[in-house]
DNA sequence: CGGTCGCTCGCAAACGATTGCGGTACTTGT
DNA sequence: ACAAGTACCGCAATCGTTTGCGAGCGACCG
């Protein structure tokens, strides 16, 4: 099997001890014998076991990804993020897909923070005190949500949001219906907040709600007969894999986007660019979130953990194909 | 910190032993301290340390995931399958993302078997000696990809891709150009041969390659203008992604799919639905690859691998709009 | 030449769980 | 009442690594 430190030993004449110490602490073995090591270490390829350190020092050298849906390439392309991140620091990552489900998610949480040093849950769903009870002990920083007391990543959401609405405001909609996801969603919530905030300044535009639908591209394609079935002439929706549903739900009931409604997505992922007519949507920087996730997580493991636990990255409403003038 | 097998000894008043008996193999253990045992670990909500278990058990409960790119919705697709039959059988899973490239790939598959009991590889690069030295002692399965003496999942791939020359060639394609991905890639040198033996029956039709790109959107716009150059009437991508890119970019240069060139991609990722016009492609069954490659994993961990090592599921043209008769 | 210091390195105890082995106490049969 | 058997549980070793502590040894100083 795979060589172990005694074998290491054994070639180079010396006790594990020293094996140990020329790999990690090379200052404190004599220039010859751990030179001695080094070869033998490298002829056998030794490489120490994890699971023994882990077991010695206390830490595992590994980071917890959690996610509500690793198939949606928002989460996706975080998840390659905060790998490639992790990786370079040297920690590995074990990921765990809550599938949107609660009761999942307090069970993963439960077991990565038994095999990880540090968590970074995005788009927690939890309750904040659940979420702080399930987390309590381990470093932990979140994405997408903010969470009292825990180091957090955010997009500006409420802005975003309101971007779009005086986007679509100024291009005449006065009627806007929302095709919205999980009530659990903190970033939801907010984007909403910033809605309703930004259509009370203006006053004369109505906002119907569609309902809540998952959040995905085939409870985008249920939102969309609701959305055919009401007077909106645009449409939030709560995600670019809704938003790509609905287009494509409307195209089939032979409503045109943008012509006859007007579509607005969130997150800007990769195939909102790619559809016609391409998305309007508001972008999440995905990749800094995800990176700058895990530079706060080892920051919290080393101790050197900022003063300032809640940072907000801008998000941008970018306009593309999908919404006009009416 | 986290309650140890220690405190729910002394609160149950029994020995470490006797904890670790009771909630391992109850039945060596009488039923009254058995409960006891039972109650003062619920109370203090232990569970066993994944770390130490490893330690002394040997292995880990952890599957190693590899895959060439986590943001490919088709390895995403993956990713989610095997994490979830990973999770319904007790293993977590770490990933790890190579980035297409084979010393990334090889030094990571080194880390992970370190940590795992096992690996998927997900289209793996590497050369088959190299690979197989590398995964020497750990047990693996890969997909899209054969090696030989290692349990594999993979798509048929040259059928498949036979299917979608024949499906052009009645379309009355006779100059089709191919943009294609790394060159390490199997699945796509079986394709490739796949296409060359069914033009060979042909006799008739030119194939001519426009190079390799990178399999990703930004490569397919790459290739979009190698299309345009070309005087082919239809273009075979190694992949949906490439096909995406190559769609975009053709429309940007004025050339309409179908009506100009006809255009199939690969793997029939979810956005090939989506656009329009929505592409003709190869669909590989996603999850079942990553799913029956977590319970092959599984039977070779438990000891109870099949006798026939390599499954081939099948591969499927779906034609959609994105191909069209001369 | 003896004592002290510094440099290397080995011994052994951890880390937290699992498990073979053996001891204790209780039951059972005669 | 005594022997044999059984059921239950604790002791201690073990997994592979790290690290405090001290032993050995040579050098240097007085």
């Amino acid at each position: 099997m795979m060589p172990g430190a005694r074998d290491v030993a054994r070639l180079a004449g010396v006790s594990v001890s020293t094996v140990s110490r020329a790999l990690r602490l090379p200052e404190l073995v004599s220039a010859s014998t751990r030179e001695r090591v080094v070869a033998a270490a490298s002829e056998l390829g030794y490489q120490p076991d994890p699971t023994a350190q882990g077991l010695r020092l206390g830490r595992t050298q590994t980071l917890g990804l959690l996610v509500p849906d690793l198939a949606n390439p928002f989460f996706a392309t975080i998840t390659k993020a905060v790998h490639t991140t992790a990786q370079q620091a040297g920690y590995a990552v074990v990921v765990a897909d809550t599938d949107e489900d609660e009761q999942a998610e307090l069970a993963l949480v439960a077991t990565l923070r038994a095999r990880t040093d540090g968590l970074v849950l995005a788009s927690p769903r939890l309750p904040d005190a659940v979420l702080l009870e399930a987390i309590e002990g381990s470093p932990t920083v979140v994405t997408n949500r903010q969470v009292p007391g825990v180091p957090s990543l955010t997009a500006d959401d409420a802005n975003g949001a309101g971007q779009a609405l005086s986007h679509l405001h100024a291009l005449g909609h006065r009627h806007i219906a929302l095709a919205w996801g999980p009530a659990s969603s903190y970033s939801g919530a907010r984007r909403l907040a910033g809605l309703r905030a930004r259509a009370e300044t203006y006053g004369d535009v109505e906002l119907t709600d569609l309902g809540t639908f998952t959040p995905s591209y085939a409870g985008g394609f249920q939102a969309g007969d609701h959305v055919v079935a009401s007077a909106a002439t645009a449409v939030l929706a709560f995600n670019d894999l809704m938003a790509l549903g609905i287009l494509k739900r409307l195209g089939e009931r032979g409503v045109r986007v943008p012509d006859d409604v007007s579509l607005i997505g969130c997150d800007d992922v990769v195939t909102a660019a790619i559809v016609t007519p391409a998305l309007t949507t508001i972008h999440i920087p995905q990749d800094r979130l995800g990176s700058r996730a895990v530079d706060r997580l080892i920051a919290l493991l080393r101790g050197t953990g900022t003063a300032e636990p809640t940072t907000v990255l801008p998000g941008q409403l970018v306009i593309r194909a999908s919404t006009r003038a009416l």
